[in-house]
DNA sequence: GTCTATATTTCGATAGAC
DNA sequence: GTCTATCGAAATATAGAC
């Protein structure tokens, strides 16, 4: 199914593919060099623009990182949810596992997280209230699969609900920057199943005793 | 036991100790503010010298980067040595967590870690070469304490080396992200020991099953 | 060993023409 | 929407006096 392009202005269409060519520009530039190290004169270059002509869609360099944070949380949002609802129990970390997975062909969009949220730990910075929020929402949600894990009886009742949550995301980060300086000795997605597995032969309520 | 302070020319004590607090002064900024984000001129100023006189002992922000990094190092390899002989087996994780434990009330040095780790993930950067040898330090350390360990039947012969080891560096830090941005919710060490424990209980080969 | 002065870039941002 | 021109601040580093 095709749509006949509707009519558009000379400037309505740049416009729109010059704002969408230079988040993507800052992406690779932000995952590379991190915020502060890079310009937005660089960002312009690669965009194919002057700096004037990217500081007209984005009044200022933190908006266009406002930009690229957008841009990604709307992919992975829409990953994780892609399934409708939000899964529960130990679901919640198979979709983190295949997050993982996507994650592994995707060094830009890591580095790009790496990079960033290292640098917003400075409250000052322009990206430390999204790193906040971040860190706020994937605890949240977690932590709510897990308690329903629990209410389900496929998590024992007596599991250190804040320890499985915090340490997950741990493991979550930093296989992150172990990959991200070798990319090919590090395996984030085999690594992060085995954690998750010694989670659910510790953890797990219905199963039979692990193997030994 | 003291030994009479011996003669040293005003240049030399003043020296010394400007070099000193000059390194003391940028773990502090880079430890707040990343490498990049840290000047020179403000590491000066917090020094209590001008410009030109720090760059006296550090021909470049780099070589002081250097210094710093080599301070840092010595602390921590200081630390980790101090019983003699490096631990092997179980031990080994005992003495991160110990290590764990003292970071903690170290904020700066994890500050410091932390941002620079994530800067240096780039190849041109001035720590990048520190950054590969640390990992690979840490990991052939605790490899070996692994295997070691199997040897002595301290840990089961089938237990996967590898992801024990990189598993367990990842949990080090990314606690470490978490905790600076939120120092009072997260406690690092409690963490640390809660990961330590599932492997154990999952890896052990002597000790009874884990408790259901 | 420390300073003042300065050279040289580079940065983020603004003004105004087209 | 994009450009050229430019401003003012801040960066690293060097030269040379004391």
């Amino acid at each position: 199914m095709s749509f006949p392009p509707r009519y558009r202005s000379r400037a309505d269409v740049s416009g729109a593919e010059s704002r969408a060519k230079a988040v993507q520009a800052a992406i690779e530039l932000f995952a590379a060099s991190g915020y502060k190290g890079t310009s937005i004169a660089r960002v312009a270059e690669r965009t194919g623009l002057s700096q004037s002509g990217l500081l007209h869609h984005f009044p200022s360099k933190a908006a266009l990182l406002s930009a690229v944070l957008e841009a990604r949380d709307a992919e992975d949002g829409e990953f994780l949810s892609a399934g409708g609802d939000a899964p529960m129990g130990w679901a919640a970390f198979d979709s983190l596992a295949a997050l993982v997975a996507r994650n592994s062909t995707r060094p830009q969009l890591v580095g790009l997280y790496v990079r960033v949220s290292a640098e917003a730990v400075e409250p000052g910075h322009p990206a430390h209230e999204w790193l906040r929020s971040h860190y706020a929402n994937v605890e949240a949600w977690l932590t709510d699969a897990v308690r329903v894990g629990q209410e389900q009886g496929e998590i024992r009742s007596d599991a250190p609900v804040d320890a499985l949550v915090r340490t997950t995301i741990a493991v979550l980060d930093g296989l992150q920057q172990q990959w991200l300086l070798n990319p090919g000795g590090v395996s984030m997605p085999k690594l992060f199943n085995a954690h998750v597995q010694g989670l659910r032969a510790q953890w797990s309520s219905a199963a039979e005793p692990p193997p030994r």
